[in-house]
DNA sequence: AGTGAAAGTACAGCTGA
DNA sequence: TCAGCTGTACTTTCACT
């Protein structure tokens, strides 16, 4: 994955399956001004080398009755590196985390939670979170609404800087 | 959307597209137990009522020199809607804010953002972010690395809950 | 079930080191 | 000349009615 090297047709690919990952090859060949054949090349190395990870529907939580999504701050009382994997371990088994991600700073690890409801998100951070081994501090947010959610990169930008230093 | 019930292989559907959003209908009627053509009905009625909002690839920040990413927790001077709303437009046009998440508590926003380096972040941080109007502090922290990063809802959680209340 | 479109394959031609 | 990518032609599979 290192030794290779994107031209700008796989960058215009990864832009426009981040867009809308379910088009259809023909339709994405169309927009990057290739024909199909090659296109569908592309995508595959682009999976296979790693810049494409996965491809996911985005599903509606609240429709689902999920109603309630919360950001935890939890900082560890030891930051051994043993003791930090055993945290991250912990998360990866909690279906409600959805996120987890080692900080920098005061707080070690940011966890986007989500929940059918307040109760239900309480008894989790009560009986699970706040007893779990090593777990000195959390702090909670609840999410009141969401103004902006775009996946991975802005390619925009991403243009941009190769445009200048070219 | 609200008049719309989902029966159980409609939430399948909802699980095999979020795990894999660019699956075939053929594969995907066949993993959810029914033939393909009433399987796309139900895709695209899901499509249309809201339960899916869109797919999206996943492509690697990391392999595109999106190194940085950090989040930056922000209070505002003044929350009054308007000025709320002021805010969340600035986020809108930010192309390094991914995210941006209105939080109860004494912080008002959380922002998740990337950058290609950390002085490109510090550049926005700067003469973006800390300049903005009603910003009145910003607390930001890098995520030294990621542990957990799963899309929408748990599935295996909605399915307990039904199995409970049934 | 059946039609039309898309995915995927094989091969030949073009282009640049 | 050779490697790599492209497009055309073709078969298989899928989407959609």
């Amino acid at each position: 994955m290192s030794g290779h090297k994107l031209d700008e047709i796989d960058r215009k690919i990864l832009a426009e399956l981040q867009a809308d990952g379910r088009m259809t090859n023909v339709e994405l060949a169309k927009r990057v001004g290739i024909s199909a054949p090659p296109c569908l090349r592309r995508v595959r190395t682009l999976e296979e080398v790693g810049y494409i990870t996965g491809y996911h529907a985005v599903v509606n939580a609240r429709a689902l009755h999920f109603e309630v999504q919360v950001y935890a701050m939890v900082g560890l009382s030891s930051q051994a590196e043993s003791d930090l994997q055993a945290f991250e371990t912990l998360c990866l088994n909690w279906p409600l985390v959805r996120e987890c991600h080692m900080l920098n700073g005061e707080v070690d690890f940011i966890l986007k939670c989500v929940a059918p409801d307040l109760s239900s998100f309480q008894s989790f951070l009560t009986s699970e979170l706040l007893t779990a081994a090593n777990v000195a501090s959390v702090k909670t947010s609840l999410v009141i609404r969401g103004a902006k959610d775009l996946p991975g990169v802005p390619f925009d930008v991403l243009e941009k800087r190769l445009a200048k230093n070219s």
